[in-house]
DNA sequence: TAATTATCATAGTATTTAACTAGGAATGGA
DNA sequence: TCCATTCCTAGTTAAATACTATGATAATTA
């Protein structure tokens, strides 16, 4: 299960690049059209733009602003921006790879390929994608 | 990512199918060929005993046995035996469907297909083909 | 029959994580 | 200077995880 930082930043992530203007978004704007607190996107954000994903602009009328076009980002890259590795077990996250069954593990080959076809699947969404997903949806008057 | 009561319900499993030869296999023999205590084992086992994949054989010499051939389970049955659903995110679990932002989400297609390539991955393994590894594991001397 | 070896059922527990909330400092435009 | 914003760190509550523990029940075997 993918946790609220995952998804939040993801929500967060379309909804600047949807209602975008080149002015910076601030997360009192994202808050009010997401439903999600504005101290708990706080948290999120600073992820983002820790990662570079996201530029912060200070101050009155302050915000945040895209990095670089919506079809460099991947969906995987804002989710493990947030949510850290999206490996099913932790023998697969490269740092701490000591487990003493290694050697005679029949399952970690399944393991390893739960974890492309994951990764395959979200690195293969762009944030445009999903940002035009969410105008239609817009568009559409809040009912599909 | 995945529990150990999914990674261990696998192993379990996997052990009892590669080590069977008709008679019940008992937790003592799991729990010392996969360092995993036989009380979390019990745990694990009675999930897959309630819903039907093994047999359970009480009393002195019992044990465990497949309720049907390995070619007959796959991963993702035994694994969400155990784990629950591998959904990624609440709202798609069928029983919960009361996000109030479903017609406007933009997002929870990408989910479903995120679940889509999960499931569809985990469904198309077998135990059989799990179990033939293990065996190949074993008769390698427990090196890769 | 009694001892032994299993499963079965339930409860307890320590640790970690998730999902926030809160307070206030720093920044910069109006 | 005011005020809206980001930034930073802590605190909190609830739930889940990953077990361990105790004892009952069942069935084989000596």
């Amino acid at each position: 299960m993918i946790s609220t930082k995952g998804r939040y930043a993801l929500r967060l992530m379309i909804d600047i690049a949807s209602y975008s203007d080149g002015t910076p978004i601030s997360l009192k704007d994202v808050s009010k059209r997401q439903d999600i607190s504005i101290k708990y996107l706080e948290q999120v954000v600073s992820l983002l733009v820790k990662r570079g994903y996201l530029i912060s602009v200070r101050g009155n009328n302050g915000g945040y602003l895209l990095a670089k076009s919506p079809k460099e980002y991947t969906a995987g890259d804002i989710i493990r921006c947030c949510e850290g590795t999206l490996a099913p077990v932790a023998c697969l996250q490269t740092d701490c790879n000591v487990c003493p069954r290694k050697d005679i593990c029949s399952t970690i080959d399944f393991w390893k390929g739960f974890y492309d076809v994951v990764n395959n699947y979200v690195d293969n969404i762009t944030l445009d994608e999903l940002r035009a997903k969410e105008l239609l949806k817009i568009g559409n008057d809040y009912n599909i």
